[in-house]
DNA sequence: TTGTAGGCGTTATCAG
DNA sequence: CTGATAACGCCTACAA
């Protein structure tokens, strides 16, 4: 028996109509489900369609109609980091179920934080997707923001730079923090730190200001806010320079879960006990505030909902219906046991 | 000012070919770095080109060519599983890597494990994408081991069913089972447990064996197996029922990192101290081992490499080069603090 | 070295 | 309701 692989040809449109004893037009017709076509050719048509196993040949069909039915999915983050964070993976989940029953595939482009390769541009720009999602953004690619002016995209999470003319679902980072600041307070820490994200993210921005709002309200001291960067290495990283410069902290407002798990296991290290020594809330209420060692108290924003509304957003302008630019989901406490 | 977006139509071969008053066919060559082009002509298409900053239409050249360039990831698991596993995260980091400086792109066809929706059946057989990589794979889905016969295919993991004619690259999954658990039995270990993973998967049914082989070959009861399926929250129930059978057990191997992580956290709750009162050995290396509550002594598999060795191999089945239909990497233990 | 012409598989516009 | 007949943007013999 032979080991080599036979690949014919796909049948086209053309083999179709011949099989069927009808037009090319009459069986683009029964493909693309027009009402005018009579039964019986219809019958036959769909006979001859099942019979030779007949798939529209999709670069034609865009050539043709210049539609491609695909919707890039943008990540500007190197790999790790996309899979590492759960909070990501929700997003793309609830993306991934609205995308599911529309006719639209979803293709992958990991770009690099400081912006996409030629590749990915040229691929972009090149007329291979119809619009594109956005998840996470960071300052300095105004590639991304340009990207608007060729294609629909919705951004997750407020795009940094010009934001007329930009669609994006969020939260409201800045209250969120303040909330998940205040939760602190109002157990009556005084000595409260802060790990923020990303500095070059608005959600780094803005979570860090939230927190700063919370704390001059309560006039409390604002000076223990370390800087990571979502990741949880960056979250024990913060923790310990946190603790070293403040021993007496007693909790600890960390802007991501990820990073609050990586702050919890220094807390551990360092014999502190959680919540009585420090109290700890977290920021996502991610699979990772109940996958650690500790069950995270949290501020939880609806990722999956997150990732369903960019979905929804992005299809409706495709299909050419007006939509709010903006959409700003809410978010809430989420009690556990690490405050 | 207007907020609509204005978006003109690219610019085509046709019009770079007018502007840079040569023909369609030498702006072609051009593009495609023909050498067969006079300087003084190159230099003046280049400027048009540039200019114009036209980039080629992928349909119209796919239709042309019968080339997509783009090479489909299809996962046959839930987006939760497949996100919230590291061993993903570096087989896709190991993919992206090679991809990135090839002229093709990614796309991503998240399929369920019982087989891929009709959507992407489609998606695949409709000349969408000149080969295919398949991470994962659940017994159940013959219509991913036909793929084969219409475009070049490559595993990741040794695929079930009829093998011949299939390209996968994997570990020897019995061999380095075996081994790990060897390792607890030289450590004097001989209340050895397993946790395995998926039973519809190769993965998990030949750790299992290589788990039993050991076993037997130094004459230990092999009564303590718990059947798990790679997720976390699986490793913790089986660690569960694994002690509530046999409090004395002095060991486990566990069939990935991420149920290892699992299991200690039970072994942790049931005050057992590890590796004093339980030696644990997991499987893959995958962040997991060393971002839990203990660093997991275990085996190690080149996933990220193994990414880079399916993409080359799909590469080279591309450019028409005959290539080994197997390639079975190493693996080797790993010892942290877990045993 | 360069241009001409035909074709890739579909859709769309018109007649009939 | 159905069938020609042009596009769609690019590649590739083939001819010049």
């Amino acid at each position: 028996m032979s080991t080599e692989q036979s690949r014919r040809t796909p049948p086209t449109l053309e083999e179709v109509a011949a099989a069927a004893g009808v037009s090319r037009s009459t069986v683009s017709r029964v493909v693309n489900g027009s009402s005018r076509v009579s039964p019986e050719v219809l019958a036959s048509v769909t006979a001859a369609i099942d019979d030779l196993r007949y798939i529209p040949n999709r670069a034609a069909r865009s050539l043709a109609n210049r539609q491609t039915m695909a919707i890039a999915l943008v990540v500007p983050e190197e790999t790790t980091r996309f899979f590492g964070d759960p909070y990501f993976a929700s997003i793309v989940h609830g993306i991934t179920r609205v995308l599911e029953p529309s006719d639209y595939v979803l293709t992958l482009q990991l770009a690099s934080p400081s912006g996409p390769s030629e590749k990915t541009v040229r691929y972009l720009l090149g007329g291979n997707v119809d619009g594109a999602l956005v998840v996470s953004h960071h300052s300095g690619d105004e590639f991304l923001s340009r990207l608007s002016n060729s294609m629909p995209v919705v951004f997750g999470g407020r795009p940094l730079g010009n934001q007329r003319d930009r669609y994006f679902v969020d939260v409201d980072n800045v209250a969120a923090a303040a909330m998940g600041t205040r939760y602190l307070i109002d157990l009556g820490r005084t000595r409260i730190a802060s790990i923020s994200g990303a500095p070059d993210m608005p959600a780094g921005i803005d979570r860090a200001d939230g927190w700063l709002r919370s704390m001059k309200e309560a006039g409390l001291a604002t000076d223990l806010l370390a800087h990571g960067d979502f990741s949880m290495a960056s979250g024990a990283r913060c923790m310990r320079e946190l603790l070293d410069r403040a021993p007496d902290l007693d909790a600890v407002f960390v802007a991501s879960d990820l990073m609050a798990a990586g702050a919890v296991s220094v807390l551990r290290e360092r014999r502190r006990t959680i919540p009585a020594d420090v109290a700890v809330v977290g920021f996502d209420d991610s699979p990772a505030a109940t996958s650690g060692e500790v069950e995270l108290t949290t501020v939880h924003q609806p990722s999956v909902e997150m990732g369903e509304a960019m979905a929804h957003m992005l299809l409706g302008l495709l299909r050419g219906e007006e939509q709010e630019r903006v959409n700003i989901m809410q978010t809430r406490m989420v009690v556990r046991a690490s405050a």
